[in-house]
DNA sequence: TTGACATATTCCTATATGGGAATATATTGG
DNA sequence: CCAATATATTCCCATATAGGAATATGTCAA
């Protein structure tokens, strides 16, 4: 089989750097198509597609005014993506712990050259 | 051109939902291939094929320990993921107050046309 | 109705998978 | 070196794009 469907989750559907640039677009306000595509410098026809797996998953609304489609987030759906990478904070906090230590350490030899060959 | 590339970024790595258990599977302690395998109910080399793409864009570190090969979260990298969707927490908040005004000025109208086109 | 404006959809194609099967590589013990 | 164990890689294939081009659909104004 081949890869899941862009369409078949939040995490998918982020996946594609344009459509986190059309959700970072719409952020702040509903905005009209043309407005993304002007934006965004897009082609049109790209950007409503990309509007159209958003809405699959639920990550934008769309209303209509008059002969224009107003777009805007649904920031709940991006949840689950964030709560998933949050339970990731925890081990944050122990790494960062440990390359704190080792800075520490480093420091105590004196000197040290901040690059950190972990790989 | 085809769909971005799944070892291009975090964020079409997570894209795939076994690479997600993978991770999740190795949050708590570093891991031999074979457990994962076990754990998950993989084909090995699909776990190693996942496996690869997660190192690829350091999701995932690695070190040998005789035979095998100790997989371990490189929580860090999630912190992109985590941030740009961190970034929407304030919108939520300004939805959750509109929806919690909306929905106390309906209570106040009492028994208005429940019709809400919004979608 | 007609024309203009705003979006959406269809068709086509190159590409990047992800899974299965088979095989290759690496490491340890005898 | 040989066998056994542990992983990784290669091959093949069905599939799902994402972008470009052309076209369809929808809405408003005169």
């Amino acid at each position: 089989m081949a890869r899941a469907a862009t369409t078949s989750d939040a995490f998918s559907a982020v996946a594609e750097p344009r459509r986190r640039d059309i959700l970072a677009f719409l952020a702040d306000r509903e905005r009209p198509v043309n407005e993304i595509v002007a934006a965004l410098q897009m082609e049109q026809p790209s950007v409503s597609k990309h509007l159209r797996v958003l809405r699959e998953v639920s990550l934008v609304r769309m209303r209509r005014d008059g002969r224009r489609k107003l777009y805007r987030t649904n920031a709940a759906a991006i949840r689950p993506l964030h709560a998933w990478a949050g339970e990731f904070e925890r081990f944050w906090r122990h790494t960062l712990t440990r390359v704190k230590e080792r800075a520490e350490a480093k420091m105590a030899e004196a000197g040290a050259n901040p690059r950190d060959t972990t790989s």
